[in-house]
DNA sequence: ACGAGAGTACGACATACTTCATACATTCTA
DNA sequence: TAGAATGTATGAAGTATGTCGTACTCTCGT
């Protein structure tokens, strides 16, 4: 069902960021990030159809954000959060906190 | 010769992670922000011709990440790197001082 | 006024991204 | 074992991005 997940020492940051600068992806790591517990794919509410959730969750486990793992019929995804935060010291805490525009 | 300088309220953070995803953006990101004085457009060492360097510095401008002024014949640069600090605490400083991928 | 320097505008092109519909695979449950 | 639930693969369409060459504008020096 799953499978690559890359070493976080080969990603560069601008892969990450890339990888965070899309409003789909931005918000499933908010979700997953607020979340105590590792979610379900199904369980984020997503704006978008199944297969382009598909394809935004495989930009997050392949640009190393996410680690994903088969759970009977669901897939639960979570937040590569110490790895992000080894790597990358202080990147991901202030992404998440940011403030929506004003208007 | 450049005229639009948003407000950085206005800027959502996908917006300027995307601007930061691109390998030749963060590098004039970083040099603008490695030299005490601002830059001149042609001072950066890019790897592109001109015409794609002002694609570039056009994004980076329209980002709110880069402030433009005409002085003489040439373009100054500079980072809007207190505004992006109030607007974005904490954003810019890990993205800067992130590591180059092993290898 | 002329030419050189610095950057922009425009058009073209290839590639990548985002999105979807449809068909498929896998696993649970009745 | 059949059907439902969950997600993937594939292919297509439309849009956006990154890149360049060329022609242009604006400014400075001579």
């Amino acid at each position: 069902m799953v499978s690559y997940h890359p070493d976080l020492d080969r990603i560069p940051v601008e892969d990450v960021l890339a990888a965070l600068g899309n409003p789909v992806r931005l918000f499933i790591v908010r979700e997953l990030a607020s979340s105590a517990q590792p979610r379900t794919c199904g369980s984020l509410p997503v704006s978008v159809t199944k297969a382009t959730a598909t394809h935004h969750w495989r930009v997050l486990r392949e640009s190393g954000i996410t680690r994903e793992r088969r759970d009977g019929r669901t897939k639960v995804v979570e937040l590569r959060r110490a790895e992000l935060d080894e790597r990358f010291p202080g990147l991901l805490g202030p992404i998440l906190d940011a403030t929506a525009p004003r208007e």
